[in-house]
DNA sequence: CGTCGATGTTGCGCCAGCGCAAACTTCCTG
DNA sequence: CAGGAAGTTTGCGCTGGCGCAACATCGACG
């Protein structure tokens, strides 16, 4: 069992508000464990037994349809909250977790939650605060998926991606944790194919920089551009 | 200032766990209004200067693209909570809400909202709980809009309005507020022409009745048969 | 009670993107 | 280092559903 600084986690939404004695009580609940690359945190349909905090690492939530199809709910960077199951009312997780880079999490027992809510009450508004951001997260998906076309979804997510967790490489900006084609069109609606042709596209207009597993904005703004042109509106010269 | 008796509200999750007298000393606060059928309770972008109840009636709320399409987010019934921008960090409506019906609300000031989480912890774990289902239904909308037809998404949204707003009348269950087709292209991410298309396609296959800005399910079971069909899952038959 | 605006229906043609299939590349494992 | 698995690319043909357009209906209101 790592003791864990308060220091270390003080600036996280979770903790905000709090002093450092109060994060250290909190934080004398949790334990912190490591999950190697492709090994999963929790799955889908499982008892919610905890919840969590990134601390290192990359982790995909993602959900499995009845029909067995798979769909990515989004990527947690670290210092985000995952897996509060308990404090949202489900008794057991909605989604899968999965690290998709060796990740380093803290773990409390979600039977701890109404007992920390209980002493702490502003940990339910710091959580308030990000479900309520993950809701405005997930709606822009919604208008997004009705409006817009697969192009410019696959440019958005991958700004988006690249807003969260990019890191300046030489020649760009570089998505920090190991992504497929098929994870974007999981994240967009579409298929592996599509993703493919498209990114294709864009590595030939030098847009980005492809790899395996591995992406690289050239031209981030190019793509900003992009993302936001409405097929359908020509704008008609302005002559009197 | 109409006093609204606890007795009323008690049942609603916003005041799960509280005692009369305690929803008492909170209904203090609000103040009930109503608005009229195609009124707005508030606007997209708008200060968020109250957060709301819905006593009475049914509300829509949606959401305006830059580019000016519209979708809708989500129906509001009787009971429900909204508006709780400032609750989740916002300064600003993220949505409009429009009243279908008459519908008559509680209203309290966002200000007044940290001070009552302050002395009543327990509003603030119940709003995540109902922010929480509300995240897990709008990624139940996400998966239908990746992974089905248009047929089936429409299906599910009718049978999840019926469900939560029908009305039992002679010929089936109707849906208890105006709805136009247009409403619910804006809800599965499709266009008018198409949901008139095949709600025309399924009244002659009798399975529902429409009518203008109405909608009565004939048969929901057929209905729900149809939003399960895999198209592309036909079983091979067991023969050995 | 006639007119007008909002809502709903329907035919037609097109195309973005999907499904299938095959080949290629990169990485991992034994 | 060979062999195979996982990931990626690309061609081809098809089609669900969109866009356009014209028309039909319904209700509200003067």
């Amino acid at each position: 069992m790592a003791t864990v600084d308060p220091s270390l986690v003080a600036h996280l939404p979770l903790f905000a508000g709090f002093s450092p004695d109060e994060i250290g009580e909190i934080l004398r609940e949790a334990r912190s464990a490591r999950f190697a690359k492709n090994s999963a945190v929790f799955e889908q349909g499982e008892e919610a037994h905890s919840f969590y905090v990134l601390l290192h690492g990359h982790v995909r939530a993602s959900k499995t349809t009845p029909a067995g199809e798979q769909i990515v709910v989004r990527y947690i960077a670290p210092g985000e909250t995952f897996g509060v199951a308990m404090a949202i009312g489900l008794r057991v997780y909605p989604a899968t977790a999965t690290a998709v880079d060796d990740s380093v999490v803290l773990a409390w027992p979600s039977l701890a939650w109404p007992r920390l809510v209980a002493k702490f009450p502003a940990l339910a508004t710091n959580t308030l605060q990000t479900v309520g951001s993950r809701l405005q997260e997930t709606h822009t998906r919604v208008v997004e998926m009705s409006t817009q076309q697969v192009e410019q979804r696959i440019a958005h997510a991958l700004l988006r991606l690249a807003k969260q967790s990019g890191r300046k490489v030489e020649h760009g900006l570089e998505i920090d944790f190991p992504i497929s084609r098929q994870d974007i069109a999981q994240m967009t609606g579409t298929t592996l194919h599509t993703v493919s042709r498209i990114l294709s596209g864009w590595e030939q207009r030098g847009l980005i920089e492809g790899g395996r597993q591995r992406i690289v904005l050239r031209e981030p703004h190019k793509l900003f551009v992009l993302a936001d042109i409405v097929p359908g509106e020509n704008e008609p010269p302005v002559k009197p």
